[in-house]
DNA sequence: ATCCATAATATGTCTATACATAATAAACCC
DNA sequence: GGGTTTATTATGTATAGACATATTATGGAT
C-alpha cells in the first residue's frame, strides 16, 4: 500500500481541503490558510490553490473576501444545480414516447397580472398559447403561456402547431434572464379534464418568466400531471 | 458617442462573447474562434479568454470539447441554481419572527420505505424527529425527519427542542451529498390540522436525504404551509 | 475619544510560457 | 478497403511574476 501522491493539480486540492472541512479539522465559521501559505504546503502555485478555492466558494462552502480571507461557511452545503430541461428531453429520460398538442392559439388582451409580468402598456394585445405535452400518450404537463410579441420577433408567424412555444423561443429568441417559481396547486376544472385527473388534485406547477435585458419575453405557467416529482442533486 | 474601450477583463470578454450569442452573431449550434484567435483578437492573454469562456461553458451557454472546439448550445438554457437555506433564514428573509416547536421524538423501528432509504438492516431503530416551524406565530412547515444515529454520533443525546434537527446536523454531522425531491401532495388529515388548513389543501413538500459519502444520514419530508413558493434564479 | 487618511494584507485578476490531455485527422500497413 | 498507429490541434491545467482591488488595521490630527 503506497502513499498517495501529494495534491498537485487543483481537483486535488479541492478534494483536499474539502476532506479537512468535512472532517472537522477545518470546522465551520472558522478561517483558512491563506492562499500563498496553502501553496506552500502544497508544493503547488498559488493560482492552484486560488482555482480549487474559487471553486469551493461558488459551491457555497468556503466564504471570501479580500483581506479578510476565507473560512468555512457556517452551513456548509447551500447550493443544489438544475439543469432545466426542454420537456421533451425531461419524457425521453423517463423512456416514454413525447407528444404535443396545441390546444389553443389567440391574441388578446392579456390580464392585469400577465400584463404586468410582461410589462405591457394597457390593452396591448400579447400571444397567447395553452398546450398539452403528453408522455406515452398520457398526458404530462400543461402549459398556458404568455409571449411578447415585441420581444419575439416572428412568433406571430410561427407554426407552433408540431414545435412548442418553449422550444421556439429557445431556438429563435434570446434570453438573458429568468424566474422560476415552484408551487402546489389544487387543479380547476378546466386543468383536471386536461390532465386527466380528479378536480382538487394537488399538482405541481411551474412559473416561468424570461428576459431579454429588461424586456420580458414570455411567461409561462406548466403544470405538470399528479405525481410528478423534480430531483435535484447538491 | 465613444467608442467603448476593447474588453480586457475575463467578465468583459464573457459579456462580448454572450452578446454575439444573443444577437446571433453566432447562432445556436455554430463554432466559434478558438482561444488564441480570440485572444489576439481582445488583445489579452489566451488563459482570460480561457477564464471567460469556462465560465459560459458552467452556465451552459456553450459546449466545449478538446480538439473539437467551442460551439455555442443548441439550447442556451441555463442551470437555474438554488441557495437552499435553513427555515430559520427563510423565514427571517420574510420579515417574520421564527419559531419552532418539536412534536415528537422517537426511537423507532422505521417503515420499510424509510428504512430502506437509510439504508439500514432490518428491526435497526432509528430516531424519528416531528417537528413544526412558525413564521410569525403561523405554521410555516412541518417536518417528519428520520435520522441513523451511526451516522450522526450524539445525535441521541442533543436537545432538538430548541435547535431543529436540521440546524444541529448542519453543523455536528457531516455530509456530502444529498438529493432533493420537489412534489405536491394533498394535505392528510394530520398534516392539515398542523398546518392549519383543510384536508386535502394541495401542499408543496420537500423530501431531502444526505448521505456521508455512501452511507445514509437522514431523511427529512417537509410540507409547507398553502401557497408556499420556492423561487429560483435562472 | 472620534474621525480621517494611510499602510498593510488577502484575494482577484492578468500575463507569458509550458506542458498535459482528449479527440480528430492523417498516414500507414496489411 | 479496413483497421491501427501517429501526428495534429484545441482545450485544460500549471507556473512565476506582477499589479489591482477591497477591506481591515493603524496612526495621526482634532
Amino acid at each position: 500500500m503506497t502513499d498517495t501522491p501529494p495534491p498537485r493539480t487543483w481537483a486535488a486540492i479541492r478534494a483536499e481541503v474539502l476532506a479537512r472541512i468535512r472532517d472537522r479539522r477545518w470546522p465551520p465559521g472558522s478561517m483558512i490558510p491563506n492562499e500563498a501559505d496553502l501553496a506552500v504546503e502544497f508544493g503547488c502555485a498559488r493560482a492552484t490553490v486560488n482555482r480549487a478555492l474559487r471553486d469551493l466558494a461558488e459551491a457555497g462552502v468556503i466564504d471570501r473576501r479580500r483581506k479578510a480571507g476565507t473560512r468555512v461557511a457556517e452551513t456548509p452545503i447551500r447550493r443544489a444545480v438544475l439543469s432545466i430541461p426542454l420537456i421533451r428531453d425531461e419524457v425521453a429520460a423517463l423512456g416514454q414516447a413525447y407528444g404535443y398538442a396545441l390546444l389553443s392559439r389567440a391574441i388578446a388582451t392579456p390580464p392585469p397580472p400577465v400584463r404586468a409580468g410582461l410589462a405591457l402598456p394597457p390593452d396591448t394585445p400579447a400571444l397567447q398559447i395553452r398546450a398539452l405535452h403528453l408522455a406515452g400518450g398520457s398526458p404530462f404537463a400543461l402549459e398556458d403561456r404568455w409571449i411578447n410579441p415585441a420581444a419575439a420577433p416572428g412568433v406571430l408567424e410561427a407554426d407552433l402547431t408540431a414545435l412548442s412555444a418553449n422550444e421556439w423561443l429557445v431556438r429563435h429568441a434570446p434570453f438573458t434572464q429568468g424566474r422560476l417559481s415552484f408551487t402546489a396547486t389544487a387543479a380547476d376544472t378546466a386543468t383536471a379534464a386536461h390532465l386527466n385527473c380528479a378536480p382538487g388534485t394537488a399538482l405541481f406547477r411551474l412559473d416561468r418568466s424570461t428576459l431579454d435585458g429588461t424586456r420580458p419575453v414570455t411567461l409561462a405557467q406548466i403544470t405538470y400531471r399528479p405525481g410528478y416529482r423534480l430531483d435535484m442533486v447538491i
